[in-house]
DNA sequence: GTCGCTGCAAACTCTTTGCAGTGCC
DNA sequence: GGCACTGCAAAGAGTTTGCAGCGAC
């Protein structure tokens, strides 16, 4: 948004931020994320970390990905797929293998806007939280959804 | 969540707080219904519409959507339908008479996830956006969705 | 050597909460 | 009248930003 194509310098920092959530196949928070920089980068602040993420997100390397709930979580993987949330404990991982392509050119025109994409999140609850170890997070309920 | 079946008392903000909240088509943040809630009750607080919100939310009476962008938005409808979002200026307004029912169980069984339910929101351009006239929010493109 | 990037800390935004007084039932 | 609710203001979470120094190119 603010930037475009200045010069990038390839930093240390950058490149770890990158590396660990490529690393991931659920999808953390901005402050998950710099707890695992910080084992490779001691001094790493929050701060660049949420620089990056936004850099990185901007140049299309990665996804912000605001759904449900307060924190924003990011996605290494950029190609359309879908997520599942876990209600319980706000986890977020994806939803492999489905994607409805249709849904986009079904909705012609809503209420006078232009259909440009749909978002598509599923709520279930997780593998850890059906076995009650869930980490039982206080993002609470999303609300249910639909 | 907190509360259950305690006694409630019909107080004269709750009531506002509900009735502007269903005169409104699309959907507001507690700021801007607080704006509206104070043109009828000018000493009405902001805490105390957040605290109704989540009350009338806890009772159905009205859903929180907590979908991208940085804040809450609340809807006084509360049967099943999905949403458009203006991703300029962050406006939501109802997706009618789309309903896609099946996508709940065509996804049995999703990393181990039990599958609950799903939220599908529409991402757009609104009309005032269309013409420039757009409120020009700073929610910021919520990614792009999918 | 330049200037984009970093760590740090303070600031900001949205939401929640503690408290003493108010008014619904 | 009791006590759920209110206004106010301060506290919390998550995120952003200003600044002086650092280090990639």
């Amino acid at each position: 948004m603010t930037h475009d194509n200045v010069n990038r310098r390839n930093t240390r920092q950058r490149q770890v931020v990158l590396d660990e959530l490529r690393k991931l196949s659920c999808h953390p928070t901005a402050s998950e994320l710099h707890a695992r920089a910080r084992t490779r980068l001691p001094r790493i602040s929050l701060g660049t970390v949420y620089r990056n993420l936004e850099l990185l997100a901007e140049l299309g390397l990665v996804h912000k990905i605001e759904t449900a709930g307060t924190e924003t979580r990011f996605d290494g993987r950029v190609d359309a797929h879908y997520h599942v949330r876990c209600f319980r404990c706000g986890r977020l991982d994806d939803a492999p293998g489905v994607v409805v392509e249709p849904l986009q050119i079904e909705i012609p025109s809503v209420a006078g806007y232009t259909i440009l994409g749909h978002r598509l999140e599923f709520i279930g609850i997780c593998p850890e939280c059906k076995n009650g170890q869930g980490a039982q997070g206080e993002n609470g309920p999303p609300d249910g959804g639909v």
